[in-house]
Order: C-alpha cells, then sequence, then structure tokens
DNA sequence: TAAAGAAAGTTTTTT
DNA sequence: ACTTTCTTTA
C-alpha cells in the first residue's frame, strides 16, 4: 500500500515527518483531514508504530468517526491487533477519568456521572434557589455562564470568590453559588463538561504515575482544529507530550471562531514556542471550491487586520460568479432557497445542498419551505435527539439505576410521567434532605418510614417510585451502590428477574425504564399527535441501545455516557441532499452548493459582536468559514425585514456583503436590490416598493444624538435646496439612523422607496466615492463649505476616515 | 395535584 | 413567534 502517492508535495512532507512536533497551516480545503488519516496509517503501516501508540483527538464524535473511517479503509487489508485512538477530547477525558479518576483524591469514584449543559443548568438554579437568591436578577443562564468561565480559566472557587470579595454584590452572590455548585457535583459524584477536562488536566498533573502511563502510551499525537483548543486543552497536550514530542497538529488561523468559549489562538500562534524545532507545513492548495468562490472569500476575511494572511490557491476552473438575492422577508429568503436548490437538482439529481445561518433560530422557515418543496433535509443543532424531553427523562431513569444518589436526575423524574408526587412533596423532601444531610434518595427512604407531616397519598406514590428505581438498579447490576441490599432484595422480590446480579442488556434497561416507569403508558393515554412522535423517539432509543448491547459490562454506562457526549454538529448526516445548520457547525464540512443566508446587519455579523472589534473579526472569519465550505455554487441572499421576538424589523445588508467584490457578484434578486445601488448600475427606475411599516422601535430617542439629527437635517436642506420633500419625518428620522447609526457600509441601502437622493453630482451622505488608497467607500457626514469641505467616508477595511475634499482627491463612484 | 390559561422572557455561536 | 414558568381553577 503506497500511502503517498496521491498526495501533493506538501501533504507528502506532512506525512513522512515522524518524529518532533509538526504544525500543519492547512488553508480551508487543502485536505488536511486527508493528511491526518494518511499520516495515522503510514505511521502504523509504514513506521510500524503499534496502533495502541497513536492517539489522534478531533472536537466532534462526527470528525473522529470520519478520522477513523478514512484510516481503516486506508489500512484495508493490514492485520492490526487494536485501532487507535481516535476520538473527541471530551470522550479521552472521560476515558483516562473512568479509569484513573479515583488517584485523584477528590473523592471521586469512577461511576461518576457527566452533567450535561441541562443538568448541570439545572443544578446552578437549585443552588440559586436554596441560596435564596432571586433567580431572575442574577440571570440563572449567565451564572452558569459565569461559573463555566471561571472553571476555563483556571480558578477555584477561591480565587473567584477571592476576586469577588471588593467587587460587587453581585459577583459575590455568583461565588457562593459557584461554590455550593461544586459541593453538590462532588454529592452526586457528577462531572460537568468543563470538570472532563478539568479533572483529567488535574489528574496528569498530579500524579506521576498516570502521566507517565499516558505518555508512555501516547507515543504519537494528533490534534485536529487546533485553532480552537483552550488552555485546558492546551494543558491536556502539553502533559501527554512530556516525554516525547511527536505532536502534529493541524489548524488555520482563519478558522478560528471559538474564542467565545474559550480557544485560544496563541496556542496554534505560538506553537513554535511551546514545542522547540517544530517543523512547519503549509498547505495552500485548495482542492475543494472554484476560483471564484476562494477570490470572494479571500477578499472579506482580508478585511481583519489581526492576521498572519496567507494565500490559497486552486487549479480549480473559476466557476460561477457567488449569486447573490435580496428576499423581501424571511420567507421569500427561504423560498427563494428552496427553488433554487430544486432547480439545481433537476440538472444534477444527487447533489448536495447546505443552508448556513447565523443562528439556530433562523432554521424554521426553511424547514417549512423545503417541506413545502418536498425536499428531505437533515437539521444539525437545536433540539438534537438527546436532548428531547423524553430522550432525557429516560436517561435520567438510567443514570438512577446507576446512581440513585444523583439527585438532578431524581429531580427530573420524580413526577414525570405525572404520579402524583407533586411540589409540596418535592419540597418536603429537599428540606428534610438538607436537615438531614443526605441524598434525596435517601431521604426518601427515611420519609417513607416516618411519613409526618405528609399525605397518605404521598407517601404511597413515593413508596411506588422507589421501587420503580430499585427494579431498575437491579436490573443493571448496581444494587449493592445503591443502598441497602437486604431492604432493596426483599422488596424486589415480588417483582421479576430474580437472578439479578449479572446485568440485563442495556436495551432491556432501556425498554423497563420506558415501559415499568409508566412512561410509555402516560404518552398513550394522552392520545395526540405530539406523543405518538415521543413514543416514536423512545423507540429510536430502544434501538440505539440495542446497538451497545455488543459492548461488554460497563454498556449501560458507556451508552449514559454518550448521550451526554454527543453534540449537535454529530447529527451531520453526509448524503442527506439538503442540510441546515449554523455556520459554526458547518466547520469542517463541503457541499457542492452551498446557500448563506441571512446576512444581514445586525444578525450576520451579529449584533452582540458589534462593540468589539476582535468579535467582529471573529464573525468575519465565520463568514470565511460558511463560504469556503462551497464547492462548486455559492448563494449569499438577505431579507430586507425579519421578525424578531415577534416584532417585524426592517433589516440592512450585512457588512460582509460589502466585502465581496462586486464583479465576481451577479444579482438574482427581483427589482432593483441592494446590490445594484451598490453598482449604481439603475439608480432611476425602481419599482415602487410597499410602504415600509412602521417601526415601533424607532419611537423615543434610539438614534445616536440631537446633534446628528440636526446635521442630517442642515445637510439636507443644503443638496436639497429647499426643506423637507414629500416623505415624512419619521421616514427620515429612519434613513437618517441607517447614516448616523454606524460606519457600517452596508446602510446604503437606506430605502430608495422612500428617500431619493437627488442628483448625486456632490459628495453628499449616503453617496459612494473613490480613493486611490482606501478604494471605494459610503460618505457619512459631510461638513464645511469649499475648501474646508470635510467628508467623514468609511471605506470597507480601513474604517471611517475624515477627508478634506480639497486634498482627498476623491472621485463619484 | 393536575390541567388549563396567562404572563414573561427569549436567541449567538457549542465541546 | 415560541417556549417556559407562574397563576388560577377544577
Amino acid at each position: 500500500m503506497d500511502f503517498l502517492s496521491d498526495l501533493n508535495p506538501e501533504q507528502r512532507r506532512a506525512v513522512e515527518h515522524i518524529d518532533g512536533p509538526l504544525l500543519i497551516l492547512a488553508g480551508a480545503g487543502s485536505g488536511k483531514t486527508r493528511v491526518i488519516a494518511h499520516r495515522i496509517a503510514y505511521l502504523i503501516a509504514q513506521k510500524r508504530v503499534p496502533s495502541w501508540n497513536v492517539l489522534a483527538v478531533t472536537f466532534t464524535n462526527k470528525a473522529a468517526e470520519e478520522m477513523r473511517f478514512r484510516v481503516q479503509k486506508l489500512l484495508r487489508g493490514q492485520e492490526l491487533s487494536s485501532t487507535p485512538w481516535v476520538s473527541t477530547f471530551h470522550s479521552l477525558c472521560v476515558r483516562i477519568l473512568r479509569q484513573d479518576i479515583e488517584k485523584l483524591g477528590e473523592g471521586y469514584s469512577r461511576t461518576f456521572t457527566i452533567y450535561d449543559q441541562d443538568d448541570s443548568l439545572r443544578l446552578v438554579k437549585n443552588c440559586i434557589k436554596d441560596l435564596g437568591y432571586d433567580e431572575k436578577k442574577l440571570g440563572q443562564r449567565a451564572v452558569q455562564g459565569a461559573i463555566s468561565g471561571a472553571k476555563n480559566r483556571g480558578e477555584d472557587v477561591a480565587a473567584y470568590a477571592a476576586r469577588a470579595e471588593y467587587v460587587d454584590e453581585r459577583r459575590a452572590a455568583i461565588a457562593r453559588v459557584y461554590e455550593l455548585y461544586e459541593e453538590r457535583l462532588r454529592a452526586n459524584n457528577a462531572l460537568d463538561f468543563d470538570d472532563l477536562l478539568i479533572k483529567t488536566v488535574r489528574l496528569l498533573r498530579k500524579v506521576t504515575e498516570v502521566r507517565e502511563k499516558y505518555n508512555n502510551k501516547f507515543r504519537y499525537i494528533l490534534v485536529d482544529e487546533y485553532q480552537d483548543t483552550n488552555s485546558l486543552q492546551f494543558a491536556l497536550i502539553r502533559f501527554l507530550t512530556e516525554k516525547q514530542q511527536n505532536i502534529c497538529v493541524v489548524g488555520d488561523e482563519d478558522q478560528s471562531i471559538y474564542k467565545w468559549r474559550g480557544a485560544d489562538i496563541t496556542n496554534i500562534l505560538n506553537f513554535e514556542q511551546h514545542f522547540p524545532n517544530t517543523k512547519i507545513i503549509r498547505l495552500e492548495q485548495n482542492y475543494r471550491s472554484t476560483q471564484t468562490i476562494l477570490d470572494i472569500a479571500g477578499a472579506v476575511v482580508m478585511h481583519n487586520i489581526e492576521r498572519k494572511g496567507k494565500k490559497l490557491w486552486t487549479s480549480n476552473p473559476q466557476g460561477e460568479r457567488v449569486h447573490y438575492y435580496q428576499a423581501f422577508d424571511a420567507e421569500s429568503e427561504a423560498r427563494f432557497v428552496a427553488s433554487k436548490i430544486l432547480d439545481h437538482r433537476q440538472e444534477q439529481y444527487d447533489l448536495r445542498a447546505a443552508v448556513l445561518y447565523r443562528t439556530n433560530s433562523q432554521s424554521r422557515v426553511f424547514e417549512e419551505a423545503l417541506r413545502r418543496a418536498g425536499l428531505p433535509y437533515n437539521i444539525v443543532g437545536g433540539f438534537s435527539f438527546y436532548e428531547r424531553m423524553e430522550v432525557r427523562d429516560i436517561i435520567a431513569y438510567l443514570k438512577l439505576a446507576m446512581n440513585p444518589n444523583d439527585s438532578i436526575a431524581l429531580g427530573r423524574v420524580i413526577n414525570s410521567p405525572p404520579r402524583g408526587i407533586g411540589k409540596q412533596t418535592i419540597e418536603e423532601i429537599e428540606r428534610r434532605a438538607r436537615d438531614y444531610g443526605l441524598s434525596h434518595w435517601e431521604t426518601i427512604a427515611v420519609v417513607i418510614k416516618q411519613p409526618e407531616g405528609l399525605s397518605t397519598r404521598a407517601v404511597s406514590a413515593l413508596k411506588s417510585f422507589r421501587k420503580i428505581i430499585l427494579h431498575l438498579s437491579q436490573l443493571a447490576g448496581t444494587t449493592d451502590g445503591v443502598a441497602e441490599r437486604v431492604d432493596a432484595q426483599s422488596e424486589m422480590s415480588e417483582i421479576r428477574n430474580p437472578k439479578s446480579e449479572i446485568p440485563a442488556d442495556v436495551s432491556d434497561i432501556v425498554k423497563a425504564a420506558i415501559l415499568d416507569t409508566g412512561y410509555e403508558n402516560a404518552l398513550k393515554s394522552e392520545k395526540t399527535d405530539e406523543a405518538e412522535a415521543r413514543i416514536e423517539n423512545l423507540q429510536e432509543l430502544v434501538n440505539a441501545a440495542v446497538d451497545y448491547d455488543e459492548q461488554g459490562i460497563d454498556g449501560l454506562r458507556e451508552f449514559i455516557d454518550h448521550s451526554a457526549l454527543v453534540s449537535d454538529a454529530d447529527q451531520y448526516k453526509r448524503d442527506a441532499p439538503v442540510t441546515l445548520m449554523t455556520a459554526h457547525s458547518a466547520k469542517g464540512l463541503e457541499f457542492p452548493l452551498v446557500f448563506i443566508v441571512g446576512l444581514e446587519d445586525g444578525l450576520f455579523p451579529h449584533s452582540r459582536s458589534a462593540t468589539d472589534p476582535a468579535e467582529l473579526e471573529e464573525e468575519r472569519r465565520l463568514c470565511y468559514v460558511a463560504m469556503t465550505r462551497a464547492e462548486k455554487y455559492l448563494y449569499v441572499t438577505h431579507a430586507m425585514k425579519r421578525r424578531v421576538y415577534g416584532e417585524e424589523l426592517a433589516s440592512e445588508p450585512s457588512q460582509f456583503l460589502n466585502e465581496m467584490p462586486l464583479e465576481l457578484m451577479e444579482d438574482l434578486s427581483r427589482g432593483n436590490s441592494w446590490l445594484s445601488f451598490a453598482r449604481g448600475s439603475s439608480p432611476v427606475e425602481y419599482e415602487q416598493q410597499e410602504p415600509r411599516k412602521e417601526r415601533k422601535t424607532y419611537e423615543g430617542k434610539t438614534y445616536d444624538s440631537v446633534d446628528s439629527i440636526a446635521e442630517f437635517f442642515k445637510q439636507r436642506s443644503q443638496q436639497l435646496g429647499q426643506g423637507e420633500r414629500g416623505s415624512s419625518t419619521r421616514s427620515q428620522v429612519q434613513s437618517l439612523k441607517s447614516k448616523v447609526k454606524s460606519a457600517s457600509p452596508a446602510n446604503r441601502n437606506q430605502t430608495p422607496g422612500t428617500n431619493p437622493v437627488a442628483a448625486p453630482s456632490d459628495f453628499v451622505p449616503g453617496s459612494y466615492v473613490r480613493h486611490v488608497k482606501y478604494g471605494r467607500g459610503l460618505v457619512l457626514r459631510r461638513e464645511g463649505v469649499g475648501d474646508s469641505l470635510k467628508l467623514t467616508v468609511t471605506f470597507p477595511g480601513y474604517g471611517q476616515k475624515k477627508l478634506v475634499q480639497k486634498y482627498a482627491n476623491l472621485e463619484q463612484a
């Protein structure tokens, strides 16, 4: 088997480099997955490295799966004693911790539970409540975010509290919540997402024996998407490569889109400093996209300042221009996309398409349009299978079967399906649990024996709930951890499966959690379509469990872990005709036909990133990632109005549109669009657009300052030689807003129907100029007259400039 | 206690 | 617009 012949020279060098640190700077579509897969195969087959000495780490399960698949394909026919570890950071950590967490000495046992986002939020909520803080004022989500942020920065409670002490009350409150949160995680033998990394790093740091074990095991380490690693992941890699430096990382600074989640770009930028004698290989040939797509994506990302800069090239054909469409609203945008997909698939029946948006909430209209068009689609993100309420409920039962002291899981299902354990009863249990210092589960046992203050009905409901859980844990073969075993067995004796001790198949336990808990019956009696769908989902869960039954002793454990560790990106199905997902989830994927939708100011780039230039650059990189997913055809669209929180708002085109070279774009809009105005090609005739709905949001003073309003009217009367014309004050204020609001050049789409600027023979605000150095820009402000005429102009990529007209040598554009 | 109706908050991106 | 949480009523 020859692993080198179908690689280009750089790729080959990357594969052939064996010992010592290797940094592969791989541009979009340059075949990095290919290189990693080939490298693994080459190491094993050619260099005779035992496969258990190889570790490859990715961010998503899907990427790991893909990698495994490719490696296996390359190694077909080879006799392998085992397969290399190809896994995500998180599952790698789980595997290490399930082995050795007890050596950490923090009181965790190997049977720990994983709390996903949702579990962790519940716990935060409980903590806030029990500390008597005002849930609404604090904002549970914000608190969760703050805690997670602190954890990822490596601040333990003490460090955070120390910092919080003299700041403000809110921070102090969060510190208290953080403390209780950690305490309860430990009490529940639970780790949240962040903990998986934190505890692993701590374990490797503290316990020499463990560190050495994995150092000896992983002699060759590969990391994908290295630009997205955070400091914990970096620390992990550092510990694992302590003995050897056979570390190969692949990444692309232009595709760094997870800074907000703690990704540290300096990990890749300073790789050479971290690992001396690094060999650097650049992969700059793109095999994916047409020249045009590459050019236009490159032009956008070029506007970033924080960038080393690299040039991708391709020998692919020029291809079609990028298609542009301005839609009236979100619905017509979706209809346009659906009909274009149909057109393309008419020509090529198996053409795969992707619709990429900034926020998950945009997906709905596209789902509807695609369904109406009869196009099967796969939606990634939003609520995944394992996030569905019914699935999580059943998983919670399974968690209880493994560990009934998991109070979060218990709280989730103690009364679902409804079995008469209401708020009162639950609060009584919580109160007593706190008094006794017991878990909720243990408290229930006590409460049953001493039912003071509770109705007989409640007590019998608790009894039957307890029976259900005991039954499940017996099936799982975990009764010993569960409390008083004798008690359990005597209570169990009348229920089936007397031969306990041997754990039942995972699928049987799952079935029991669905049937014996009364869950399915409760759904059945609802007799609604929705309940039907839920039952089907549970059937799916059973199917998933059947797949796990081969997996050995800890089958149920792994099954539950899996449910916590699958991510949205893992729902991606490679052969779906249409895939709907966020630009973030699209990273690493490719499609012949790509639509980037909702390219509007405040949406993409998102308004939350408007204040920080660094965040804006991240948005731009995100746009770059989205564009470079396209192989053959790329469409960019935006809508003129869109519903936000149920309110209709006008939206302006994204500045990113403005950063795309106009000559590479083809306008498919009906009537006159932003693009046609941008080109200045047909400024005269346009259809009278529907009168814009009045925007409630413009009541009150949303515009920037009184000064600018005065300025605006002054300018207007100057340029028009008269006062108001035709249009209402409101629409003037609106177009005013779009002018003064920001530097966004996209604001040139200022409702031409309501505010036609007469004969732009002069450099008036709203018109375009060309500057020798900065290129084309939008005039925002005009001050002074004659020789002292000054213009404030915004140039894409250069920002706002104040220019004296006399010296600036501007021309109309 | 559970179901139905009213009010409030929500949306950035996710391993 | 949609979903979650609170309030009322049976």
